[in-house]
RNA sequence: GGCGCUAUCGUCUAGGGGUUAGGACGGAAGAUUCUCAAUCUUCAAACCCGGGUUCGAUUCCCGGUAGCGCUACCA
């Protein structure tokens, strides 16, 4: 297929995010599907707020989406607000309205909704009202009666739905409305399935529906990529946009990612592993957690898994996009504070931090040891950073990993952990004793030491490791540390 | 209730009318190393159920079941 050159037949996408929450790993992926597709096409990105719903937008809420974009570090191009385009969408809805494929609804919200759904069936219309004439409902508007606008969902005896191309045709003996998801493939549903939608509440305010086609339409948007649960809702959407005199933009469904008890993300019931800020600040690397999120609903299909954001950029396709709903594998916090993360993740954070420079993970690491109140020099943090560098799965083990190189004095340890294996407090002791007869006088770098060190244990007749444990745990505190050479020439004596 | 979507190891997934059903994480065992980590090797682990179509279905079709989504003047 040959590339379109001019600018207008480049892709154009976009994140919309409604800020009634903190930005969660789910609308994370979103935007990183919406980016990848438009980097690898040349396209363009747009990051669109749907704030139509004043009741629950909240300030913070804005400020947590930045946040967390900021932090993945991906890029926009055009930025809007749905707040300040209501004329537009007014304007649709005026447009829609003329046509006459909607009706003014005057009946109070919420009137008798327990009976709209559940055990009578589908709820299609306010009975009455769909029929109002021209002349009552502009009687009744003009004289300041509140209403909804309702969109008129073809029901067999409209005839303005006739023009081709358009999604509204029949199949099967049944008016259908008709489009083709890049995931999900050919969607048909009954018109007699669809309820006459609000297009405009009766304060005057547009639904998401109408806002969200509106503003998609004057955007030009060429690819709607977003979660599954709107599949249902892009019928309406379809009848929207084909009312208002535009062809549908192609649309593409993501599966939902969800908790490991199957049901969707969310904060209440399953805490802070949700949030994108709190890989954050558990130290993942932004690349790392993208390149995760990115192996949930999409595959390569070459058994990669690990990729730098070039090479998802490269590989990514709408193909490759999977449909069913995927589990972000994280353990229920059993105590507030422990965060159990899904562990391919980790796993993933961990091998990309030992892919990068020395250099970087060290200004990494350097903010968060500060942080934790330690004032360590750069140069000092560029040495302990290979030291551990490979056994840090989180950037904030580091103050697990390396500690006692920031600490002047170590923390209490048992005693019992000084004695070597096959060993006793007696060759502890004499370990130790020898230890500090000998490393005076020994230059603190890696050779020197290591020979000093293997011709004591000789001279004392024990073994190497059975000589270097007392060593390390009476400088480290614990068993588990680096390796015993380089950890004392970072030192220093 | 109605409508829609989905179903491969514990998890993420590849595959596809005939395969020893592949990879990764996690798990287990071993090797290596001054401990830990890293690395390497090995092992266990899956096609939801029932009908069809077919010489042959995990794969295609239908039904069931389960999960999820939509069914608001929320998004």
């Amino acid at each position: 297929m040959p590339e379109a050159t001019s600018s207008a037949d480049k892709p154009r996408v976009r994140f919309a995010p409604s800020p009634t929450g903190f930005l969660h790993v789910g609308s994370a992926r979103t935007f990183i599907f919406n980016w990848l597709y438009a980097r690898h096409t040349g396209g363009t990105m747009i990051l669109r707020l749907d704030d139509t719903d004043v009741e629950r937008n909240t300030d913070a809420s804005v400020t947590s989406i930045f946040e967390g974009l900021k932090w993945l570090a991906l890029d926009w191009d055009e930025e809007y607000k749905q707040s300040n385009r209501g004329a537009l969408h007014r304007q649709m809805a005026e447009t829609i309205f003329q046509k006459g494929l909607a009706y003014r609804d005057f009946t109070p919200a919420h009137a008798g909704d327990s009976e709209k759904s559940g055990a009578q069936g589908t709820w299609l219309f306010n009975p009455g009202v769909r029929e109002m004439s021209r002349q009552e409902s502009d009687r009744r508007a003009v004289a300041g009666e509140p209403f909804a606008l309702r969109f008129r969902v073809p029901r067999g005896d409209e005839s303005m739905w006739g023009q081709p191309p358009s999604a509204v045709r029949f199949a099967e003996g049944k008016l259908c409305v008709h489009f083709d998801d890049a995931v999900y493939g050919k969607q048909v549903k009954a018109t007699a399935d669809i309820e006459d939608f609000a297009l405009l509440r009766s304060d005057g305010m547009p639904t998401y529906h109408l806002a969200s086609c509106a503003d998609d339409a004057d955007l030009r948007i060429s690819h709607i990529i977003r979660g599954q649960d709107h599949l249902s809702n892009t019928f309406k959407h379809v009848l929207i946009f084909e009312a208002a005199g535009y062809t549908p933009p192609q649309f593409a469904h993501l599966p939902l990612l969800v908790a490991p008890d199957g049901t969707k993300l969310s904060k209440r019931r399953h805490g802070p592993v949700v949030s994108v800020t709190t890989y954050r600040d558990a130290g993942f690397l932004p690349q790392a957690f993208i390149n995760f999120l990115c192996l949930l609903g999409w595959s390569p299909k070459n058994d990669r898994e690990q990729m730098s954001l070039l090479e998802l950029t490269d590989a990514f396709s709408l193909e490759g996009i999977n449909r069913a709903n995927a589990v972000v594998n994280f353990k229920e916090p059993a105590t507030t504070q422990e965060e159990t993360f899904d562990p391919k993740a980790v796993w993933l954070n961990a091998e990309t931090i030992r892919g990068l420079p020395v250099e970087d993970l060290s200004q990494r690491l350097l903010p968060i040891v500060r942080e934790a109140g330690f004032n360590i020099s750069p140069e000092k943090m560029l040495q302990i950073t290979p030291l551990i560098r490979e056994r840090i799965k989180l950037l904030c083990d580091v103050l697990t990993a390396a500690d006692f190189f920031f600490v002047n004095q170590l923390p209490p340890y048992d005693p019992a952990e000084l004695i070597p294996q096959k060993g006793d407090s007696a060759m502890a002791l004499k370990v130790l004793q020898k230890a500090q007869a000998i490393l005076p006088k020994v230059d603190f770098q890696h050779d020197p030491l290591d020979q000093a060190l293997r011709a004591a244990a000789l001279e004392l007749g024990i073994k190497a490791g059975q000589m270097f444990q007392p060593i390390r745990v009476a400088v480290c505190g614990r068993k588990n540390a680096p390796p015993l050479f380089e950890t004392l020439a970072v030192l220093g004596k």
